[in-house]
This record gives C-alpha cells, structure tokens and sequence, in this order.
DNA sequence: ACGGCTCAGCACTTGTTTCG
DNA sequence: CGAAACAAGTGCTGAGCCGT
C-alpha cells in the first residue's frame, strides 16, 4: 500500500506552489514506483489506494471539490477560491496533523468531515463569507440551519446536527495550524452536542430482528434456490454460453431463447432473472447462518472455505474472510454445511466472470505499459489494474453495464436494493402482513438470536442449521485458532447479548405473571411476590436474570446444571425428573411438548409386547405428563 | 433492427453500531 | 462517552441486452 510523505512543513508555512504540488494521495506500480494520484490542486482528491472495502463504491472513496454551494455555484469557481484553499487546509489538516489528543482518522473519516462541512459551505456563501474567519460572531446563527435537511427541508437525522456544529469547533481547534480558521470558540460555554440538544446517551439498537415466520420462509426460498434449483439454473447458463459462442447479434438471439425455453425458462431474461435471485439467494444464506456483515460477505473470496476436525471428530466448517472494522485482519466463522453449499453455488456463478476479470487485468497492463506516466489515462487504468486485481478472486462478482463493462465485487448498494427486492418478488411477510423490509445488517442481528436459541433449546425452526453452535463452540471460539485467521469474538459477544435477552423475557413471563405451572412454583412464589411489590420491576427482574444460567431441554426450563446441581443435566433425557426437580420450571410453553410427551407413553403402554420394566416406566413418565398437563390447563 | 427495459454504478445524504 | 466506522436509502444515468 501507498505511504504519504510526512511534510517536514506544517500546511500553513507551505507557499502556495510548493502546496498546489503536493500530494495527498499516491498508490504503487507493478514495479514498486510510487505514484502520485491526486494533488492538493486537483479537484477530485481520489483516497482509492487507502480505503479497502470491497463494498464501498469509488466515488465513496474521494472528495470532489466541485461542491455546489449557490444554485450554479461551485466551490472549485474562480470567485471561491480563497475559501476553497481554506476548506483543503482544513481537511487536509484533520489528516496530517490531526487534532491534539486525536488518533490520526481514516481517510473515511476526513471525507466524512467534508460531508458535514458542507451545509456551513452553503450558508456561508448565502451570507457572503468567503473565508472561515468571517463566521466569527455569528456561529450562533448556523445553530438553527445546521438542524434543517436540506433536501427535504425537514430536520436532520438524530446525530447529524451536532456532527455538522462539530466541525465548526474543530475549525477552531485546528486555528493555529491553519491560515484561516475561527480564532474563537464558536460558542465557548457549550459544546455541539449540548446546543444541539443531542446527549449520546440512551443508544439503543434499531437494527431489527427478522421475525421467526419471516425468517423460515426467507430460508425456505434461499435454500430451495441454493440446494435444487442451482445445477439446473447454471447449467442451463452454461449451455447457452456455450451454444451461441463465436456468433453476434440476432444469430446468437435465435439460438439462445429457444434454448432457454426447451430447459425449462421462459426466456433468456426469465434465466438471467433467476440467476440474479440464485445469487441473492447465496448471500442471503451466507449471511443468515454465518452472521457476518455486508463488508465482510462482499470481502470473500474464492476457496474461503476450509475443514477441521475437532478434538471428539466432530467435522467443522469454516469460513474465511477479512474483518475491516478497525483494519483489515483475516477472520473465520464456524458455519454449517448450508453456507458451504452456498459458497459452491457462488464459486460456479462467478466462472464467467473470472475469466472475464482476468481479460480486463490483461489489457489494463498492456495499455499501462503503451501509456505515458501521469497521464489521466495511466492513472485511470492504473487505478483500474488496482481495483480489478484485489477483486479478480473476489466471490460476489458481478458486472457494470453503465461503466464499460467492468467485472468487480457487487457494491452494497446493489445487494441492498436487490435484498429490498427479494421480499415482495417472493412474497415474503412481516408479522404485520407487509412484504418484510430486508437489509444487511439484520442477519447478524437474526443470527444471533437463532442461535442464542439454539443454546437455550427452544428453537423451533432450522434447527439443523443453527444447532451447529449448540454443542458448545463457545470453547472453540474463545480457546483461539492455531492458524492466522482469528475468531470473530465480536459475534460471540452479540450472541451472548440475544441469550441474555432471551433469558430475561422468559423469565418475565414467570415472574411478571401469575401463568401456570406445573413446576417451580415454590421457587418462584417468593420471587413472585418480591417483584409485586418491588419499585423498580425492571432493573430488579434484570438482577434475578444475570444471576442465574437458564437451559433449555425443550420440555422445561433448568437452572440447576450451572451450579452442579440437581439432576446434571439428565433431565435432557429424561423428561419426568423435572416434574419433581427443584431448579426445573415447567410453564404454559411447555404444554404442547407434554402432551405429545403423554401420547407416545399412551402409544407404548398399549403395545402388549412391552415388558414389565417398560410398562412401569411408561406408567410412571405417562402419570407425571398428566399431572403436568393438568396443572397447566387450570383456568386463570 | 429497433424500442423498451433492466441492472448496476454514481452522487449525495441520512442512519446505526462499535471502538478506544 | 465522543469519535470513528460501517450501513442504508434514493434519484438519476446510460450501456447494451432482450425479444418481437
């Protein structure tokens, strides 16, 4: 990767030739040349070589000068100019000498701050300031317009007012490297997050959870997709390539739809619709049973998955890929065999496009090699050459119609318009009965709960696509890998929140309610009656719940095996030692389970070739499902 | 052989989660 | 808790595929 040179020159004792010519980023040839990519002076200032994400579009990784700041006025016109040079001094700053007591930010960041800087660009120019300086006095007034959207007129999102007020005081705080900036504090008794009214405090996550039903059918349809329909889909993708090469035009046409239909499509279009759902479908597994990211999921590559065996033979799966939070560093995710099945299908769907990548790293190279350093073309092909190399194994890759062709890893924007997609195309529901609203980030959210349940033995869908957590890969996450790929802990912590959060709204149902139950009510009588007249319910039912350990069986809640108590955990096996157990409790959930529980008793006592140990062993667990039964049927 | 249509990127903005 | 990083959303564009 590209390294800056560290000017030996703060920004402002730098003459204004001497700062036109600097560069402010650079990226390396084949031959370990550095080049410049872009300069101070240029209007684009293109951080390509210094963002990694293979899920981040180009023109998210540059700042184009060319602000609109007046209707038919830009920043980057000639009347501008001063205010210009002091915009570039400043953001430039952030970086290269960041604010005291600040982390050097990634380059994300600066153009983050350009982005908040905006709005102020635009005010100033309608007051006619043309230098920061000018806002001195009068930063009060931008209070109120810092909190208006100014596309919609509307006010901004939560978090964006302060962000933009911030910018102004860093202006300030940045004053004494700079040529132009606030001498003074914009406001010097409060702070932008205190003028915007916005504290931090009370973040809760928004992301939402797709509900248990959603979930189901959305598995339904991605797995039929990845499991049956993938051979037919890409082969029949394979045929017709293979049918209509080396002819163009209408010749090509003739062949290729009549094909398509004899296989069993519609049309070429319906084939290359399919084709596009088999894809969302990959993603869509991937992402629901690994619960990695967006970044990470665009991030992986051909061959990322590999076999272990662990210490008892169990065969495990996993996943590799790169985290970018906080740097680029090689990961791995335990996975179920699904997602490996899905990261097949997408090895078979990326072929074409592999070749064809290949062909564009070729002809990049001839035409950097015919072309003259420095020029817009060699910069363009060399970023190209770049950009198509780092993408050539990459395992999501797809093609650009609108910009020559170009094959490269899927952007987000594209996963997320087509996941928005996918609902209604499928007819997929949400608990309210409107097509679910799908995006990325709510996998991993959903991941974490399903196997959060998977942990506490209730759940009652995808269990063979879940459960590969529950045989206690915990021990295995957290004992670390040998190899250099590290496990996402980040995951294990978001699991072990969903667990928490799961055990206490069971434990709300038995605490908070009068429910029946057929055990544990001597347990939970006096908790009972202790939350009744408890002030704080919440904080206090909080407390009960982090200190027990609540497991799953399926037919009762135990809170003995954590403490070596009780049965040990027998009770898994045998359902009827909990009817008695202390630390078991049996609840209105429970009662399906028992009652199939007493059917099958019922089924074997009336074989006759059951012999007598048998006979009174069934008797025995037949009378204890009744009595449970009873108890949980009692009227309210 | 031509008009409609699709799909993915671009540009810009807002929103959310996690790090130190 | 503030800063940083990551994610989502939307109008627009246009190349070229698709199918009559």
């Amino acid at each position: 990767m590209s390294t800056l040179a560290n000017p030996a020159k703060p920004i402002r004792a730098l003459s204004s030739a001497e700062k036109a010519r600097t560069p402010v980023s650079m990226a390396k040839t084949d031959l370990g040349e550095s080049v410049v990519v872009s300069r101070y002076e240029d209007e684009i200032w293109d951080f390509w070589p210094y963002i990694p994400q293979n899920n981040a579009r180009d023109s998210e990784k540059r700042i184009n000068w060319r602000i609109e700041i007046a209707p038919g006025e830009f920043l980057t016109d000639h009347q501008h100019a001063p205010l210009l040079e002091s915009t570039k001094d400043f953001t430039w700053s952030l970086f290269i000498d960041p604010i005291d007591g600040r982390q050097r930010p990634r380059m994300a960041t600066v153009i983050a701050h350009v982005v908040a800087l905006t709005p102020l660009l635009r005010w100033m120019a309608s007051r006619g300031m043309r230098q920061f300086r000018d806002i001195e006095g009068r930063a009060l007034e931008y209070v109120p317009i810092a909190k208006i959207n100014q596309r919609t007129g509307k006010p901004t999102a939560k978090g964006w007012h302060a962000r933009r007020l911030i910018v102004l005081e860093e202006l300030y705080l940045q004053r004494e490297k700079l040529a132009d900036a606030l001498p003074t504090h914009p406001w010097p008794d409060e702070s932008g997050f205190t003028l915007s009214g916005e504290r931090a405090k009370g973040r809760t996550i928004k992301t939402l959870r797709i509900p248990e039903r959603t979930v189901r059918q959305l598995a339904e349809v991605a797995i039929n997709y990845v499991t049956n329909l993938a051979p037919h889909i890409l082969s029949t993708r394979d045929a017709l390539e293979q049918a209509v090469a080396n002819k163009e035009g209408f010749q090509a046409t003739n062949i290729r739809i009549p094909l398509a239909r004899e296989l069993g499509f519609e049309g070429s279009r319906d084939l290359s619709a399919e084709l596009s759902y088999l894809r969302d479908s990959c993603y869509i597994v991937i992402a629901m049973f690994s619960g990695i990211r967006d970044s990470e999921t665009l991030s992986l590559k051909r061959g990322c998955i590999a076999h272990d065996k662990a210490d008892d033979g169990i065969d495990l799966i996993w996943l590799h890929g790169t985290i970018f939070k906080t740097g680029i560093k090689p990961h791995k995710w335990l996975v179920p065999p699904i997602v490996e099945t899905a990261v097949r299908v997408m090895e078979w769907y990326r072929q074409p496009y592999a070749i064809q990548i290949e062909e564009q790293i070729s002809q990049f190279e001839q035409q950097l090699d015919m072309s003259i350093p420095g020029s817009t073309f060699h910069k363009r092909q060399l970023k190209r050459l770049h950009t198509a190399r780092k993408d050539r194994d990459g395992l999501f890759l797809g093609c650009a119609p609108c910009v020559g062709h170009l094959v490269g890893v899927l952007s987000k924007s594209t996963i997320h318009r087509r996941l928005q997609n996918f609902c209604p195309h499928f007819n997929i529901l949400g608990d309210d009965g409107k097509y679910w609203r799908l995006s990325s980030h709510q996998f991993r959210r959903t991941y974490a709960y399903f196997v959060a349940s998977a942990e506490l033995g209730d759940l009652h869908y995808l269990r063979e696509h879940f459960g590969h957590w529950s045989i206690d890969m915990t021990l295995l996450y957290t004992s670390g890998a040998s190899d250099a790929y590290q496990t996402d802990t980040d995951l294990l912590t978001e699991i072990l929140r969903s667990k928490t959060e799961k055990q206490e709204s069971v434990l709300h149902n038995y605490l908070m309610t009068d429910a029946p139950l057929a055990n544990g009510d001597i347990m939970l009588a006096d908790l009972r009656q202790t939350i009744k007249t408890a002030k704080n319910k919440q904080s206090l039912l909080q407390q009960i719940s982090s200190s027990i350990t609540l497991n799953g069986t399926g037919h009762s809640w135990c809170i003995g095996n954590a403490k070596g108590t009780s049965c040990g955990g027998l009770c898994v096996f045998e359902a009827d030692m909990c009817v008695d157990c202390a630390y078991g409790m049996i609840g209105p959930e429970h009662l399906p389970v028992w009652k199939e529980i007493a059917l099958q008793q019922q089924t074997a006592l009336d074989m006759s070739d059951l012999g007598l140990p048998g006979k009174t062993r069934s008797q025995r667990i037949l009378n204890k499902a009744l009595d449970v039964i009873a108890k949980l049927e009692i009227p309210q």
